[in-house]
DNA sequence: CGTCCACAGGAATGACGGGCGG
DNA sequence: CCGCCCGTCATTCCTGTGGACG
């Protein structure tokens, strides 16, 4: 006990001396726009240009971009977006505009309303229809008379789930509108999406088109430099580290977000063990720590019939891994939900889920053909037992599951 | 070469909680 | 407060299918 209380000492007058690290870790955030973009000064000249119109109080075209993720699309087009906003202050033109993210948006619903509440026309966050919605956001768009330039990020997401309706009404919006003009930028990681939209909305939408190719190795260095410099203080992060970094992240389709995320951890590790110096081995600690955490919390944010499921093929690959397919899933999951007292879902929803899992790669589900015997699922786990372990293991519920045996398999 | 298994996965429909406008 | 519409999750019913077996 003693002991403790000895380390946690260290701890706060470590935290109390301020970091020896960090200058500024906030530039190290994927969501921070910097002032200077190494190696994307062609994409910011042209997506400025093709915006530019809009300063005049015309509507530019429409833009899409693509590209991975981590190829500087969003850093990009936020940068321009607020130069734009800056300079349509400064000779007050009547511009506006606004970033949705669709995918943590979630519904047409929700990237509706972000629009509303961006042009402050106030609406509650469920309740209405969405063409109510749609409605209003025209109604107040017309009122104000503005140039309206939406981005709408990680459109792909939105459009693959809930269709293309939402693209198709705001590409046709400006035959509504008289005193107002929408202009879109969309913004896509999935090169194939195109092939998801209806073709009218698709030649409205992408006037103009813009691809994004992932950084090299050398391109990453430019830009974890460029950050470092802030981030750190002088002499703290060592060549070799801030290479490594680079090199991951380009083995990882040239991710730059990759790369910062994996500079910063490796930042605070390095503070936390009281270094001074960021080394190839804090860089290495960092990946790990970076994939633990990511797949950790998708785990434990699960729903619980989700968890159910994942503990059936955990079970099942622990003990009859060759058997593990659709149906001993759901036995064994049936079995599960009888032991905790809940009552299953069908067989028809837990496949759903299983689809869903193996999206979030917590599990690999192929479809195969046994012939005569049916056409099924393999399924297997996607991810380490000991992260599965870990997070089960601290749910009172569950912990007892771990080590269950289930009856199912003791008859065959 | 046809059959037939054990599911995949699409479509329609229902239950439910939330928020609206009147 | 009510009737209405929404999005979400789930069920029910369904048609489709790759390939080993006979």
């Amino acid at each position: 006990m003693e002991k403790r209380f000895d380390i946690l000492d260290e701890v706060f007058s470590h935290f109390l001396k301020g970091s020896r690290i960090f200058r500024d870790r906030e530039v190290l955030r994927h969501d921070y726009v910097p002032d200077y973009l190494p190696h994307r000064e062609e994409e910011i000249l042209r997506l400025g240009e093709i915006t530019a119109p809009t300063l005049k109080g015309s509507p530019c075209s429409n833009i899409f971009i693509y590209g991975k993720t981590g190829t500087g699309k969003t850093a990009v087009t936020r940068f321009v977006l607020k130069k734009i906003a800056q300079k349509s202050k400064e000779i007050n033109s009547p511009v506006k505009v606004c970033f949705v993210n669709c995918r943590l948006a979630g519904t047409e619903y929700r990237v509706l309303a972000e629009l509303c509440s961006s042009i402050n026309e106030k609406v509650p966050f469920t309740g209405l229809a969405v063409g109510e919605l749609f409605d209003r956001f025209k109604k107040a768009l017309e009122k104000q008379g503005v140039i309206f330039l939406v981005t709408l990020d990680e459109i792909d997401a939105l459009v693959k789930i809930r269709g293309d309706a939402l693209l198709y009404e705001l590409t046709r919006i400006n035959e509504n509108l008289s005193k107002s003009k929408v202009s879109i930028i969309g913004i896509s990681n999935d090169l194939k999406f195109k092939e998801f939209l209806d073709p009218r909305v698709l030649s409205t939408l992408s006037e103009e088109e813009m691809v994004f190719k992932p950084y090299t190795a050398e391109e990453i260095q430019d830009i974890l430099m460029e950050r470092a410099k802030i981030a750190f203080y002088d002499g703290v992060l060592s060549e070799g580290a801030l290479k490594l970094c680079a090199a991951l992240a380009a083995a990882e389709h040239g991710d730059a977000r990759r790369a910062l995320d994996l500079l910063r951890v490796a930042g605070e590790i390095a503070e936390r063990r009281g270094d001074t110096k960021i080394t190839e081995d804090h860089v290495r600690e960092a990946q790990k720590r970076i994939e633990h955490d990511r797949v950790y919390e998708s785990i434990r944010s699960l729903p619980t019939h989700s968890k159910i499921v994942l503990l059936s093929a955990f079970l099942l690959s622990k003990f009859d891994p060759d058997r593990s397919m659709t149906g001993e899933i759901y036995n064994i999951y049936s079995e599960i939900c009888d032991q905790i007292g809940i009552s299953p879902l069908t067989q028809r929803r837990v496949s759903e889920l299983i689809n869903e899992l193996d999206v979030m790669g917590l599990l690999n589900a192929r479809v195969v053909s046994l012939g005569r015997y049916g056409r099924t699922k393999k399924i297997g786990l996607g991810i380490p037992r000991k992260i599965l372990i870990e997070v089960f293991s601290e749910d009172e519920i569950f912990r007892n599951i771990l080590s269950y045996r289930p009856k199912f398999l003791l008859s065959s």
